[in-house]
DNA sequence: ATCTAGAGTTAGAAGCTATAGCTAACCCTT
DNA sequence: AAGGGTTAGCTATAGCTTCTAACTCTAGAT
């Protein structure tokens, strides 16, 4: 209970501050966007001076980062949690379109419009290929039963992001194809351009997904 | 040669530095990304001051509304004019990709993050319409003996946004299918998300569209 | 008890959007 | 040809942003 954690009482104060920051910033973050994430609104919200912000994030860009980062492990945990619980493909998907309906702009921090100065860490890639490692097992029960195409064939020879994975390349194709599909539809239903058509954004990503799965 | 154009002088006058703003809008737009316009930049560029802009678009908001009408055209009519010169579905596809490449921040502009504050405005549902219309008219060659969906059965309900297009379900679902491949498979290439993955995005964007029209 | 590191402050620079009020030039009409 | 209305441009300003600099003051460590 009363565990002093190893950590002096500055320490844990300016993390929990840090954890404030964080929490605010997602806070906005959910309601009006990245472009109008303001740490000067945030300082306000906690009660403190715009400047005194930058002793935990030295810019608006390191925030961003953390968040992005966050935004990825999380995403990246779900779909391992989805996996490790027994989904198959389709519900790593399911499970994907509702991580991304919970919060729109989290999804779009990650896989919309790249802000133009931002360059992205190095770990964000490390996650990312640990994410891709996921959706490949995933796809490694379904048949083969396809005729292998020449992007198989080209796969074979460009295989190195699959971090030595031994799935054949039909597999990591499709791998990539669930991607692609699930981030099409995905993003064409958050950002609103399925609004005024009628149909069921949700039929359409099971059926992009049921046409890669079953065959 | 000389003709006056109907127009009076202040008139052209004004329709020239119009198109000018909207050029180095263009110009700054595909360096440095929707986020970074700025009018102060373009008004300098200009060689006028700041709010001298004003007097030609109302806000930000509006150039930006411009640029996106504009870009919507731009795509509208390739679209149409690569489907008259008698290309298929597979050279559509080609087409937009190009038209993709050739300035992504143009299509991020349309197909990115939405911007939080901003509503498009009702003719660019107008173009989009048209643009589903001339995709559709792409697909009605393929052939049918796919065996039925439950999606088909559903936009066989939800058939209005084809604005009163004859083709069966069927051709709707794939030019739908169309739509959320080119773009899934697109976006994710124009945002970099293969950029460390070694495989020829062209490819993945290929064999996706061939998964959709072969059958 | 003293000293130092760090948290928070205010002030300010440079940038942005956008408004207000003014001048001057221009077009049109009389 | 002269006046009147329109409009293009200016400067100044308000209010917002990120971010730096210099200062104060307190809390923890020695």
């Amino acid at each position: 209970m009363t565990e002093t954690d190893g950590k002096s009482p500055r320490e844990r104060y300016r993390a929990q501050v840090c954890a404030e920051i964080k929490q605010h910033a997602w806070e906005q973050l959910a309601t009006t966007g990245v472009s109008a994430l303001s740490l000067n609104a945030i300082a306000k919200r906690l009660g403190m001076s715009g400047p005194a912000l930058y002793r935990y994030y030295a810019s608006r860009d390191e925030l961003l980062t953390e968040l992005i980062r966050d935004a990825y492990r999380s995403l990246a945990d779900l779909v391992r949690a989805a996996f490790e619980s027994g989904a198959d493909a389709a519900g790593l998907a399911h499970a994907i379109r509702d991580w991304a309906l919970a919060d729109p702009h989290r999804y779009f921090l990650l896989y919309g419009t790249p802000v133009p100065g931002y360059h992205a860490p190095e770990d964000t890639a490390t996650i990312s290929t640990e994410i891709m490692a996921v959706l490949i097992d995933a796809h490694v029960a379904l048949s083969l039963d396809r005729p292998a195409t020449s992007f198989d064939a080209h796969l074979e020879n460009h295989r190195d992001w699959a971090d030595g994975h031994p799935a054949p390349a039909a597999t990591l194709h499709r791998a990539l194809s669930f991607w692609a599909r699930v981030h099409g539809t995905l993003s064409l239903e958050l950002a609103g351009h399925f609004a005024g058509m009628g149909f069921d954004p949700a039929l359409l990503f099971a059926a992009e997904l049921d046409d890669l799965l079953k065959s």
